[in-house]
DNA sequence: GCTTGACCCTTGGGTAGCCCCAGGGTTGTA
DNA sequence: TACAACCCTGGGGCTACCCAAGGGTCAAGC
């Protein structure tokens, strides 16, 4: 895959690839014809995983000691990297809002049904009262 | 609420608080004998919103703009923006995202199970080729 | 063969969204 | 009255990009 195949591929810019590229969190070898980059297929789901580790607050700089860190002891996974299982409160939070959000755009979306009252017209205060968990409790983020 | 407590409950930082509140995007009023920052509870909702809507790339302007707009006509909800409608599919494989990687993280964490076959140990590999969709279908970001 | 369009390269200068001081006031607790 | 823990307002710095310039590559079509 060139640049911009892998970029469509995982919905980021071509700027991107190159960037992640010139950081080397994405492996790649030149076309010896012409100097382009190419990328093994393989690459994609990298590239996947980084975007999801980005959107959690991770710096480009934490990923790539994740990535190479996991990679160096594949076979012995005893030691996973703690970075990732201190995001896990985080990450399961994020799928609860990232759920509640999508319902509320589905709802919204949908054309009103004419049969129901209006106290169940989803508006954002709803949206945004469901995001917050019971009592005021905390999420572990750590941005 | 004071600046940091709302950024605790909020899981962001003061100083990301203080951003969001100099850019319009957090309702507040001041103390009026110190000067303060005071902010309601209903904010925290807001503030985890705007979190959520930063991580699927949309930009303060852009969420400052929706929060706007969806507040004018709170009744008439018949035009929700599109700029939500159309992250959905971008909703719904982010959360596929994240509940893949929380699984892996989870099995990776626990200890392995000594009456198990090594080809299952949750590699680095594994999950990555888990989190590109089938056939390599691109999925719709636009960061 | 030449052009056109869609890519690719590198370099260098923005920009957004924060973070992190410094210098100074406020407040609760001991 | 001293300390810790908060608050304020600048202002500079950093990361993760975006974008334009100037120039090469390459297939499709005339």
């Amino acid at each position: 895959m060139r640049v911009s195949e892998l970029a469509r591929a995982g919905s980021v810019t071509a700027e991107t690839v190159r960037h992640y590229t010139r950081e080397g969190l994405l492996p790649s070898r030149r076309d010896p014809r012409n100097g382009y980059q190419l990328y093994d297929d393989e690459v994609l789901g990298r590239l996947r995983l980084i975007d999801c580790l980005r959107c959690l607050g991770l710096s480009l700089k934490e990923i790539n000691r994740i990535l190479e860190r996991e990679e160096q002891d594949s076979g012995s996974l005893l030691d996973l990297d703690p970075r990732l299982v201190e995001k896990l409160p985080l990450i399961h939070s994020r799928i609860r809002e990232l759920r509640a959000l999508a319902n509320w755009v589905e709802q919204a979306g949908r054309p009103p049904r004419p049969h129901c009252h209006g106290t169940e017209a989803p508006c954002l205060k709803q949206l945004m009262a469901g995001l917050v968990p019971q009592h005021g409790r905390s999420i572990e983020h750590a941005h």
